[in-house]
DNA sequence: TGGTAATCGAGACGGTACGTCTGGTCTTAGG
DNA sequence: CCTAAGACCAGACGTACCGTCTCGATTACCA
């Protein structure tokens, strides 16, 4: 991705975080997780690739996951918030593209690096959990919205259905079915938001 | 004549797979799992524990993943087909008895980590989503039923509903919240049953 | 060496040995020696090899040491008894001869196999050392013989002489120096015989 | 402020060998060749004795081969340079107390491991031959100094009687005989010295 | 003539060691 | 006090052999 054949040595900037080696080694996690996965990606390969010290990275990352969260939110541009006046369209919009975004660049990859470190670090699965709490609010947002206008009740839980939505998209990526069709995404949708009961 | 020097071993019963040495690996690993999680998972370890040696494990289970599966389709006793004549009520709880299972014993641990593994080997992600397939059909029957009532109208899509469902429980998982409160459970179940679009 | 490609089985022929078995082991093992030394022989190879069971091998040859002396005793053929009527060209002869066989057969790297399995394993040494004994006492007879014709003293320690030239032989085998320039090996003939003593 | 769990771990000096523990590993290779010889040597016991890691030794010596010269040469106090003024006096004392410094110590272990080695490593041959041409120049060292004297001809090959005179103590060691009687070994060395021809 | 006994190939068993990789800690030398 | 570098111990990885065991079959020998 980024070009990365300084010659010379990156050395000490003196009592002070260097900006240089944090974005080296950020470059780096990206572009091993991009390339090889998960399975790839080790503080070893990272310190290697960017040319760093494994304490310098160990010094501002206390653990792989923390360092997977920050390249993580380095990347993440994916910041849907569609307002067509129709909250189904909003929604099935807002999914689409979310998967879209993890199945087309690295950050598929990322993230489902960051899931499955939460599975044995708890210090990753707290991150993870905040994140996740902190995106529903966000994609409650959508919802809210609809609230406001009228086309959904107020006692609706905005958040249980951004989860709802989340895990379906989470469940797509972790067996490796992020790319999937827009139409089966819309169908999904519409079900969760009109629902199944015969009227 | 038989010398008795180690009566414990486990010899080898012929040219043929031992099923105490099957035994003894899967429980093994399975305890392995429940009281240290993922991160303790090691073949070394299940060996060391199950007094076996690891060619004996990889000759049976070509992965971790593998194993892990075994593990886990082994341990799998949960297998609620709730049936009260509700579409609602059913789902509500299958879903609270799936998060329960997960909380209560050791599966949720071994389920964790199956999903961790599949992020990096792609034989394991081959494995869980045919296995997440499969489950979808089982779970997509409690819909079937109440479309053959006439509850549910046939063209809703009961696999994506199945998928939707284990989606949210999913997402409890992996964010160490599988022990949820029941009436949030039942809350979200409704919604994805009624929908949330005001009539 | 012998074509093996039985496509039949080898199976018991009863309550007995089994010649077909020994002579494919054999075989086998002395092909192995032959092709990647001492590195590349082990019962596993040779059971592969001569498509024959490992017990099978264990039952007839307790040791790695002793199949190694089995396949050199089978091979050898080096028998040298030079007879010119002069001791000394008798005994270039005789060591420019088994340098040569061991250079240019196998039987070379078989030797130096057994030799080395020695230095780990007693009852190899042990046998190392009586075949040893037995081939001084066969190589004394060249000396014995120039002893009748008056040639050489009766004092003379024959086997100790032919030590001595066995010790030079396994000097250059085990250095990788068997194949030696006659000249050389002629020199250190003659100075073992006609002494370096300024008369 | 520095925990101090494990006070008596070895740990790293920085970026450079550490001399502590290039000791230790030399000390434990050593120990476990004198105890169990060349059969209970293996670089998992060396790293088990030593408190080493496995990567450390494999670091420093890239081969089994090269931890036995190592350890061999560390050892190695062995240097007699008789002078008495006769060579053959001069030799039998050499003979001697080689192979008395091979029975007594563990050096005679130690080597007999190195030759042994030597028969499946093409490095650890060609580095034993290295060791036996520079030793044999040492020895010839002998016989050069009686040269000058006059007490042997110009003419002889010092160093062929050197490889001589190795190849017969190579023998005695490799077959377990190292513990010769003293009588024996000078009229070893008066045959070759003296010749064996009647005058 | 039928039962016993030893053989055969095959291959699984619990183990040990291999040589490599990574984890996380520590120290150095230089800015 | 930071930096790059890299050594340190520890231990998991997956593979190759070790020597032992049991299997089912195949025969020779003996009752």
């Amino acid at each position: 991705m980024a070009s990365n054949k300084a010659p010379e040595r990156r050395a000490s900037i003196g009592a002070q975080r260097n900006p240089a080696s944090e974005e080296a080694i950020l470059t780096a996690a990206a572009e091993i997780l991009a390339e090889g996965g998960f399975g790839a990606f080790s503080i070893e390969a990272v310190a290697r690739r960017a040319k760093a010290g494994k304490p310098t990275i160990y010094r501002w990352w206390p653990s792989k996951a923390a360092l997977l969260l920050d390249v993580y939110q380095r990347q993440k541009t994916f910041d849907a918030q569609p307002d067509t006046g129709d909250v189904e369209r909003d929604l099935a919009i807002f999914l689409k593209s979310l998967l879209s975004f993890w199945a087309e660049g690295p950050q598929g990859n990322i993230f489902r690096s960051i899931i499955a470190e939460a599975q044995s670090d708890p210090a990753a699965e707290k991150a993870l959990s905040d994140y996740a709490a902190d995106r529903r609010i966000h994609t409650g947002e959508i919802i809210r919205r609809a609230q406001e206008r009228g086309q959904v009740p107020a006692e609706t839980d905005a958040s249980l259905l951004a989860e709802t939505i989340a895990g379906f998209a989470w469940g797509r990526l972790l067996t490796g079915n992020a790319n999937s069709p827009p139409e089966e995404l819309e169908r999904a949708v519409h079900q969760m938001v009109a629902g199944i009961i015969r009227p």
